[in-house]
DNA sequence: ACCTAATAAGGAGTAATAAT
DNA sequence: ATTATTACTCCTTATTAGGT
């Protein structure tokens, strides 16, 4: 199988990154199927989820990505073995758009094929939100220091840990206000709605 | 194999297309059936759905597309191995309508034989229904994550699997209130119909 | 004609981003 | 930081169309 070695690019003015072709995980080297799982427990470098025994991984330095989230993160495109990518800013790039980067060029994209650049939405697992919610209970603003420990316990980024409380800073306001300002403003017309939401958040395990 | 080489058009007014015979992806020179996975993991340049190691796929210039996403943008009409076609603005044309575009000439589409882009219906085994059915009977709203375990159990893609399960659904909710609501619109006629209602759901198996 | 897979239109919830 | 907005993903429902 035609496969690739690690080739650095040649005269890269940037620091980080250098070329190489893109190879599975699994095969460091030789194998296939069998190696699946041997990534499985630490979380993906571009999601942050979990990456399980079950997922294809590949990995760039010391990153590990799931399959679908190898992909250039200017043109979102998922790269494939064999193909040349750069690790810039921690961030993929295909080859063409880490040779713009190079460049300074961010014109010439339409031609380039950027294609939408999907914004990227995280799906936490019930447990993430557990340990997020159970956290949130007891302090809806945690430093800093605490968001690190919360962002490590539930396997994603200070970052991502960061948007979640914002939101459910956000989303709490609002369902106390919409609990306090009557909420009917004409008429309690049917007494038959009960609005009980909000906590059916434990689910059976 | 009739086989097609590519084949510039001579003095094209417009600058991105030319002509070209189709030819799928998987003969770049040789191979059939085992390099079908060799572009899986870009989206479909159509579509934008992420191309699978299962698809086929044809390529034009830089673009990639499922086999039935290479089709005219005009007429819908898939192309063929062998067939000329042109891309323009990015869009691909089959030769009628690409003349066309190149005459400036929007009418005549329905003479010209614009078609309705047959959409392609999955006719499932009765192991995969059974498959579904049997997740369906212990829930019938499953996670993204068991989802993906159904489709991958039966074959199918995430896709095709999620559509089974809301027409499920929406067939189960259906028959319910069939059997609940009176069927008898006018009078209670009978007094004998007892609204045992709700346990009628387990199908035989 | 049926049955039903696929599409489409519209809503809910919310992660991520922008604006302040 | 907050607030407002955007956009992704999921759902439901109704409709369209493929294949016996």
């Amino acid at each position: 199988m035609t496969s690739p070695g690690i080739r650095p690019v040649s005269g890269a003015p940037i620091a980080t990154p250098y070329w190489t072709t893109t190879i599975p995980v699994t095969s460091e080297g030789e194998t296939s199927t069998a190696e699946k799982s041997k990534e499985f427990g630490t979380p993906c470098s571009k999601c942050n989820v979990t990456i399980t025994s079950d997922d294809w991984v590949r990995k760039a330095h010391d990153n590990c990505y799931h399959l679908n989230c190898f992909s250039c993160s200017v043109c979102n495109r998922q790269l494939s073995t064999g193909e040349q990518f750069a690790l810039h800013d921690n961030s993929l790039h295909c080859k063409i758009h880490y040779l713009q980067v190079l460049q300074g060029n961010k014109l010439g994209d339409e031609r380039l094929g950027k294609r939408k650049a999907k914004r990227q939405r995280t799906a936490f697992t019930e447990e993430q939100v557990h340990v997020f919610q159970s956290y949130f209970n007891v302090e809806q603003n945690p430093d800093p220091q605490d968001l690190d420990t919360i962002a490590d316990q539930a396997g994603v980024t200070r970052r991502v840990a960061q948007v979640w409380f914002q939101n459910a800073r956000s989303r709490s306001k609002r369902n106390m206000q919409m609990n306090t300002v009557s909420p009917v403003p004409k008429e309690c017309s049917s007494s038959e709605h009960s609005f009980d939401s909000l906590d059916d958040l434990t689910y059976s395990d």
